[in-house]
This record gives C-alpha cells, sequence and structure tokens, in this order.
DNA sequence: AGATATGATCTGCTTTGACGATCATATTGT
DNA sequence: ACAATATGATCGTCAAAGCAGATCATATCT
C-alpha cells in the first residue's frame, strides 16, 4: 500500500494543477448539492456572495472578480433577480452601471447557504488537521489575492467604492 | 485602499471555492500557453503525466483520477498516440484494459512541457514566500490525496499495480 | 459451457460557456 | 445643447465537454 501510495501521490504532490483541480472537483461536488435551492448553483452563490454595495459590484466587475464571461453574468444576475434575491440598481456614481445587491431575502439565503458550504469546506480539507486546515486557508487566501488580473483597474479612479 | 483591499479580500478569505477557482484559473491561464504544443492542451498534459506503467494507468483509472469523463479520455489518448507521445498496449493482467505508456518522445515532451509548467506553478504561487510556497504545495497535496472519489476500488486488489 | 460483468469505443443529444456584434444609456468635448 | 465617445448590458452564434445508450471484446462466476 505504501509502495503504491507513493506512486499515486507523486503526481499530485508534484503537479500543482491537478492537485488544485482535484480539491475544486472535490469542492464543487459538495457545493451543488450544498446550492440546490439557489438559482444557478455554486456560481449563484459566489455572486450573491460578492453582490454587495462594498465592492462596487457591478455586473463587469462581478464578472471579472469571479472569472465568468460578462455575457453569462447576465443571465446568472437576471435568475437571482427573478428569485427576488438580488436587485440591480443603477450606481448612483455612473448611472450606466448597475449594481448588484443582495436583497433581504437575498441575506437570509446567503446565510443559510453560507452555512452548508461552510460545511463542505470542512469536508474538503477534512484531510488536514485543524491547524493545518488553517494555515491552508490563509497561504490560499495570499496565494489568491493577486490572482483576479486587472482587478483594480476600475475600483482605483473610483476610491468611495 | 487599506479598506478596500480587506473588503476585496473578504470573499477570498473566507470562501474557500472562491480563492481556489482563482488560483486554478490563473493556472490553467498560463498552462494553456505552456502546452500549447502538447494535443490535448493542458489535459493532455496531465494525461501524460499520469500515463506510466506504475499507476495502473489504464483509460478508466486515468479518467477518473483526471474526473474527466471516459468517452473524452478515449479521444485524449487517441490524439496523444497519433502525435507518438504515448501508446496502448492491453494490460498482460486484463487484456481488457488497455495501459497507456509513454513513449520516448512522450518522455521528452513530457521534460519539456514539465519544465515550462514548473514556472507556470512558480508564477502562480509568486505571491508566497518560498517557505510559504513549499508548505503551500504539502498541506495541498496532503488535502488533494484522498480526493479522487472511489480511488482505490480498482487498485486495491491488484497488488501490483 | 453459459451467463453475467467490465473495459473501450462509437454515436447522438444536450448543456455550458466563450466570442463577436449590437443596442441602450451615460459621459465628455465643443 | 448636441455630437462624439465610452461603458455596460444583451442577443445570436458556435465549439467544447459531459451524458446516455449501444456494440464489441474479454473476464469472471456458476
Amino acid at each position: 500500500m505504501t509502495d503504491m501510495t507513493s506512486e499515486r501521490g507523486l503526481a499530485l504532490e508534484t503537479d500543482l494543477g491537478q492537485a488544485l483541480a482535484a480539491l475544486l472537483r472535490r469542492y464543487l461536488d459538495g457545493a451543488r448539492e450544498a446550492t440546490d435551492e439557489l438559482p444557478g448553483g455554486p456560481r449563484g452563490y459566489q455572486v450573491l456572495v460578492n453582490a454587495t454595495a462594498a465592492n462596487c459590484s457591478n455586473q463587469a466587475t462581478l464578472a471579472q472578480l469571479l472569472g465568468i464571461d460578462r455575457t453569462v453574468m447576465t443571465y446568472l444576475v437576471d435568475d437571482l433577480e427573478n428569485a427576488g434575491l438580488v436587485e440591480r440598481r443603477p450606481d448612483p456614481a455612473d448611472r450606466r452601471a448597475r449594481q448588484v445587491l443582495r436583497t433581504t431575502a437575498g441575506e437570509a439565503a446567503l446565510t443559510e447557504a453560507g452555512r452548508r458550504i461552510r460545511a463542505v469546506e470542512d469536508h474538503v480539507l477534512g484531510g488536514l488537521a485543524d491547524a493545518d486546515a488553517q494555515t491552508f486557508r490563509r497561504l490560499l487566501a495570499a496565494a489568491a489575492v493577486d490572482a483576479p488580473p486587472t482587478d483594480h483597474s476600475m475600483c482605483d479612479v473610483v476610491p468611495e467604492c
């Protein structure tokens, strides 16, 4: 078994992409169940998480932040809006743009879904001791922070965003 | 800026899925370039990495390991085989299954692509100090090891696999 | 030997997501 | 104020990938 494990784990240990993909797959497997009440599934959840005024949350920014196409974002927000979880509102600073904001119902849905997602996250990191899991989360966040490519481009010029 | 950064980072810090996805996206952006000579791109590379006799590398196992559909795996291996990078060989232990093994040319291609992928990996983890990056790799591998769902099912009964 | 199970391939279907073009609205320059 | 420009949102098209079903070859069980 030890032979096999070491052989098997070799690619996972050396290949960052494979390990990341495996972990994300596992996460999404659980997240799909945890978010089956939300329109858009895991992606709808991510939008909901970020649909707050503090994030200058127009659709383009959200799309860029989550790495999905802006045309897909339209349908995603449509569905969330039809479900009454978010609402579109013209940005007072630039009324071409439309902010995507959680409604009260959206807050409640987020709280509930967040609880279930949290359980999934814990399950995904179940192979790590608590301290290691915490360290992993910290390093992951640090590595990911500057991941969104041209993230600050539109917020730099709008400080109050 | 600090306000914005903390707001912005909030989702990344608390939401495992979002951070994982952002990091993987970044990896794939680089990996696509790094593997543009290989059939199948990043996925072809992953297959190539795992196409070794030590991994009981039949197509079903590979597909499960990489989380891709078995019908897609057929085409993927077809392309790699046509490019002369791997060869199919009936498993002597079970001639229904076909082992996918790297050829000499495949080894060379893997070495070259691996070098470029390594650079991408380093870039992806560029936000971390070297020691932190190493820790992250270690924890990621540990968390991912038992990720492939029913991984051991077919190898448990074939010890020499 | 016959029945059943598994692996690989092939075929068709459906969904998803990305890309390009277009439309609507707001901002800027004169 | 009005044209020119810019930005964001939407629509239509298309390729990639997953999914289900059927077929064939080989293995295993009884």
